[in-house]
DNA sequence: GCGATCAGCT
DNA sequence: CACAGCTGATCGC
């Protein structure tokens, strides 16, 4: 669980992701995403009790977030007290005391963060200065200085950013990679006979989806879901789910479940319809921890005779997480987790360390280009060096391609039924592999996993893999029947997809079955795994201490040695190779500590453009 | 009977 | 280590 208890001190009249105790005194609720532990008390009964008196009291979210909340009748008395906001677009949210009628005024702009459909990050401006709370966030190296609304006009320059960090980050292997792995192990069981079926073990509510969509699309299929409803206004994800259990995929879930029949472990039952068993593997998708030092991991690993774990990870890796700070150079960091026998300063430090390194990050140049003068004010809570307050009234300078809208709590301004506009955001699509192995481990033990042979694949992570872009699966109507036909754009997929069979296959798949007593291992048919113990992955690994140091970019093997002949086009994508700007002087941490000392005294700086910036 | 909390499990 | 849960026991109201 989160440390953070719901409030930011430089804006401690608005809550966000925690609604008890303190929190049920807030003047306006923020809810990141819809994950349970961001969720705590927000179907209280005070705080229901509350929203029945209030006229004033609202919860912001995003359009996703709102429907998925509402999806669940537990949360249905919100209804009316929900205002979705658009991603990217500046809002103006006026916190109202109804006791004094005390008014204070906040700007408010979402920002996409990855972590699962309608997952955002809020950015809160204001009197007290410019706050980021980031929540869980899964952005790839490079998105942050693609997000212009975290640097745009003069605005950056003259913020503090707080950001509200969860440090539990999972390390994760590049998405596509991962994608790429699962669906040649779905490949290899479902292609064996129809009968043949995959489970996905999924234990959150929300985040798989671009796994479904990826899978049903490789195999033409919908994946079982236990409902459908929370979807209903999402073409993309409800085209490719359903609540026919006669499908090979599945990622349904029962309450009761995990009554084993042990090899069938199918929530939704065990045999097809005409009663023939099905021979079930269940693949859990699952967050891989970084280890202390010199891992190797597997994308996928294999946990029992028919069941397997795959690298899923629904935060950004700790390479990501410190290419965001070392791209926003907050002030102050704000942890949200601690890990157990850390201390709070430790993880501060730690972050404070990611965000002095700026080597390694996108360029930083952006948010030097304007400056304008700051005064410093007075400390509202002491002891802290970095309260630094700012004028809030010249906050709200031209607002690139966004009208800024204004959100009384009095009234509804945001009319459900527009259609949204999708902004665009590239992201980039190379990280090296930066994962170890859960120890979460699970029910079956039979398999004893041996570390032995690191190989690497670095070649697997250059290829096309577009992180999620949730947003993208969200349209306020109600699909017809024709929206809801298999759909088939390729965008996302297409130059892997034809990477599954064939040759290439054999650059991404070790084969790791020495490392298996597989012939041994009884399967759920009783047949062997050939193929799909042939598919599990491995990769060198890069640990996290290694990862503060520089490493050397060219990626060069140190791994005891290589595999699987095949030279790919082996386009090795480094962590850092982000290219700079023409002419940039990319500022050291300690012209960057020097100009933020000055900006914090209130000192005049002077921008010049080329290479005598700073 | 419900909520909150915690242990346990995954 | 920790994720995002769920279940069940216990305590208090």
């Amino acid at each position: 669980m989160s440390s953070f208890a719901g409030r930011m001190k430089e804006y401690p009249n608005m809550s966000l992701d925690r609604f008890d105790r303190e929190n049920l005194h807030a003047r306006a609720y923020f809810l990141s995403h819809c994950h349970k532990d961001h969720m705590k008390g927000l179907k209280g009964p005070l705080l229901k009790r509350k929203l029945k008196f209030s006229l004033t009291v609202k919860l912001y979210c995003s359009f996703v977030t709102k429907e998925l909340l509402l999806s669940n009748p537990k949360y249905a008395f919100w209804e009316d007290h929900i205002v979705a906001l658009e991603l990217e677009s500046p809002t103006l949210i006026t916190l109202i005391d109804e006791a004094s009628g005390e008014r204070e005024e906040l700007v408010v702009t979402l920002l996409p963060a990855g972590h699962c459909p309608g997952s955002v990050m809020f950015l809160v401006e204001g009197a007290q200065g410019t706050v980021l709370y980031t929540g869980d966030f899964r952005l790839a190296k490079g998105d942050a200085s693609r997000i212009e609304l975290l640097h745009s006009g003069s605005r950056y320059t003259h913020t503090y950013v707080h950001t509200y960090i969860h440090t539990h980050s999972g390390a994760k292997k590049y998405l596509e990679t991962c994608l790429h792995a699962i669906r040649g192990l779905v490949q290899d069981w479902v292609s064996r006979s129809v009968y043949h079926t995959v489970w996905l073990n999924c234990k959150a509510a929300y985040g798989y989806e671009y796994l479904f969509t990826n899978l049903g699309d490789e195999f033409h299929t919908q994946i079982h879901v236990k409902s459908l409803d929370m979807f209903k206004k999402m073409p993309e994800i409800l085209s490719h789910v359903t609540t026919d259990r006669a499908t090979q995929i599945h990622a349904c879930r029962h309450p009761k479940d995990e009554e084993f029949v042990p090899a069938s472990r199918l929530p939704c039952g065990s045999s097809a319809s005409d009663g023939t068993p099905l021979n079930i593997i269940s693949i859990k998708p699952s967050t891989m921890w970084f280890g202390e030092r010199t891992q190797r991991t597997k994308v996928i690993v294999r946990t029992g005779a028919s069941s397997y774990r795959a690298c899923f990870s629904f935060h950004s890796s700790y390479s990501e997480i410190k290419d965001f700070l070392s791209y926003l150079q907050p002030i102050n960091i704000y942890p949200s987790v601690i890990p157990i026998g850390r201390t709070h300063a430790d993880v501060t430090e730690l972050l404070k360390s990611m965000c002095r390194d700026v080597s390694s990050s996108a360029v930083i140049y952006r948010p030097l280009g304007t400056l304008k003068r700051t005064r410093p004010e007075q400390h509202t809570h002491d002891g802290d060096c970095a309260d630094w307050l700012f004028e809030g009234a010249d906050l709200a300078p031209v607002r690139k391609r966004v009208m800024m809208q204004e959100a009384t709590p009095t009234t509804l301004p945001n009319p459900p039924d527009e259609p949204l506009p999708l902004t665009h955001i590239p992201l980039i699509t190379g990280d090296y592999m930066d994962c170890t192995e859960s120890n979460d481990d699970e029910e079956e033990r039979d398999l004893e996993e041996e570390e032995r042979g690191g190989e690497r694949d670095e070649g697997s992570v250059s290829n096309s893999g577009t992180p999620p872009r949730w947003e993208e699966f969200f349209t306020t109507e109600i699909l017809t029947d024709s929206q809801t036909s298999q759909p088939h754009s390729c965008s996302h997929t297409s130059p892997s997809r034809s990477t599954l069979t064939g040759s290439q296959t054999s650059e991404l798949f070790v084969d790791d079955s020495a490392k298996l007593p597989s012939p041994s291992i009884p399967l759920s048919a009783g047949q062997g795994l050939s193929q799909a113990e042939s598919m599990l992955i491995q990769s060198e690994d890069r640990c996290q201490g290694d990862a503060l140091t520089n490493l050397d970019a060219g990626g060069e093997e140190s791994g005891s040695h290589t595999h699987q002949s095949e030279p790919t086009e082996s386009q090795v994508s480094s962590d850092f190779d982000i290219p700079s700007t023409p002419d940039s002087h990319t500022p050291g941490p300690d012209d960057l500590s020097d100009l933020y000392r000055r900006l914090a005294a209130g000192e005049e700086v002077v921008t010049r453009t080329g290479s005598q910036s700073l």
